[in-house]
DNA sequence: TATGAATGAGGGTTCATTCAT
DNA sequence: CATGAATGAACCCTCATTCAT
């Protein structure tokens, strides 16, 4: 086989993967289980991949690469910040519509050590998008004088738990525009609104 | 053996399962390390709980009636609905740090089926009373007039996105005040602010 | 508790033994459930018994001598050997299609070594009742002068298969009449006949 | 592995699952103890039955079958019915001495529910070999104009009381010649003999 | 005498991983 | 590169038996 095919291969598998590991989670979704939805052998599993650890971790961090661009993507080329921080929210938002096995699989598999690392350093970037937003914001006037590492780590929080809830509550869910309006306007009333 | 060891036994098994589902998840956490842990016999295990299924369900449901008992109590008697908000949301904040071992093992369990329902039951009970806290503070003229159901949804996926990092990036963590007077305030600038 | 109800428990536990030993076998039919269809607590049982293997030696002494007393009973008045063969062909039979459970039991364990030898002492104490049927009609002159206890044997196995059968399948049995009338008559056609 | 070697392992399995099983009977031989037997490995034992059940089931197929093949060979060439009887008596008698295990084991599980069809379907067929013969022989004239069904029945009991007392009580057997000679004279004295 | 909670060895079965082909 | 039979540790759970009450 040519070089193409093993890599063709190396991406049936990651998708199989994905697909059994947030269905049934990375413990009871065996290499048996993964190999057959591949189209491979158990064997030529571990060519691809030492071991089940790394499948899940080359899988994590393939998915959490592509997000990482898509997200980027959608805001750099938005001048106004209100308008950024609510492109960030919906393009996670609809990734992760689009993606619910990943959430799922990323949430199930919590606890895992030997993700940890990648998945806060993930985490951190997505962290500092938002807060160059906000700066940018506050120069320009149209943002209260927040402090920004503080602020951004509550909308990144309130982004993942709108992310969360799509796995968890997908039947309660609300619009991201009435979302991405209470962070910015707040629930008080204002004089003369 | 008198019925007050029973009791005693029976907690020790659900507070050892606790600690061991949450540090390696409902697979990997063994009857035989929750045995041990809790200082009984495998058999013993078997006395108490019928299946491993059961265990966690039971542990689930009594952790989340504790917790949803608290909540309750916090608000009941706060007749400021902005106070009310934020004594939910600390209270919910103070609980997940102390149980940080409930909120991984509820997040690392998002798939199961069973113990969904119960699960449903309880957020939507949750959801509630932050439902009532904001009918209350539209009828006294403290909040806008916003949708009631829409905004709790809003206010309980943040609270959830909140306590999920508290699991996640316990060290990229934001003040619950701040988060607080973000949801209230909001991020926009105001006339004279 | 007096002497009676021990016995009486005693005897309730044996039926429940039977019945469970030849539903389930010895292995599937565990302590605890022969003593809840007992009535009676798992230590209870210990008490009468001092452990399973003893309980069906027990059950199996008992009703080995119960049913050996009936044939016993059935053939000693009777005066014409062949009569008396069929008597005990049938006070077998009647006995084996009662008490199926036993049957079953004594078929299922077969290869205990722990109760073969009461089981060897029965057989022959059975096949010597056949022996002396047939050693009188030699005698008086209506059976053929066959080996006695070769003949004794062949009708002891006779009747084995016959019991085994109404086991092994009850919907393809036979009269022991006309079975009683191949052993007497054979099925070579003769002068005259 | 080739194809061949694991045929072969496969018939280790089954030689051993039936020693073991008809020594400690189906539910005190592990599958521990039969992989041990058989020179493979635990997982090993699953990669040819699934489980324990078909093990059993795979088992007693193959034997019967083989066992079937035999009598039907044994009696296909001979024109005598009684010869035939006889001849049908010794190759099932023969069989069972040389194969106790698999009479042991048979005869032990008579309880189970899964293979019963199996062995009544079996039963039917080895009493079909008989019926043929009898009625050959009353065609020809050589035996009485017996009840057909009922005779092979019989007859098919009696061989199984045969066969099952060579495993209980191989010690007190007769000869196959003077119980085929009893069935086909009868114990009755006649004129002029 | 009677109870039943507790024990722990052992049951059937699964599965990540290896390696001869 | 690719296969899949083979391995054996570890899984969940059962059960005969004991013993403090």
């Amino acid at each position: 086989m040519n070089k193409r095919s093993g890599i063709e291969s190396k991406k049936r598998i990651i998708d199989a993967a994905l697909r059994l590991f947030s269905e049934y989670g990375y413990s009871k979704a065996s290499m048996r289980m993964i190999a057959n939805a591949a189209g491979i052998s158990i064997g030529g599993l571990y060519l691809h991949f030492k071991n089940k650890d790394e499948l899940y971790l080359t899988l994590m961090k393939s998915k959490m690469d592509d997000f990482a661009g898509r997200t980027m993507d959608s805001v750099k080329d938005i001048a106004d910040p209100a308008e950024a921080i609510n492109a960030f929210m919906t393009v996670t938002l609809d990734y992760a519509k689009k993606h619910k096995g990943l959430i799922l699989l990323q949430g199930r598999e919590l606890g895992f050590t030997f993700g940890l690392e990648m998945k806060r350093k993930f985490f951190k970037k997505q962290r500092g998008i938002i807060e160059d937003i906000i700066r940018c914001g506050i120069r320009t006037g149209i943002f209260r004088k927040v402090n920004v590492r503080e602020t951004a780590k509550i909308i990144f929080s309130v982004i993942r738990g709108f992310v969360l809830s799509i796995v968890v509550e997908p039947n309660a869910l609300f619009s991201p525009e009435e979302c991405g309006s209470l962070i910015l306007n707040g629930l008080l009333k204002r004089d003369g609104k």
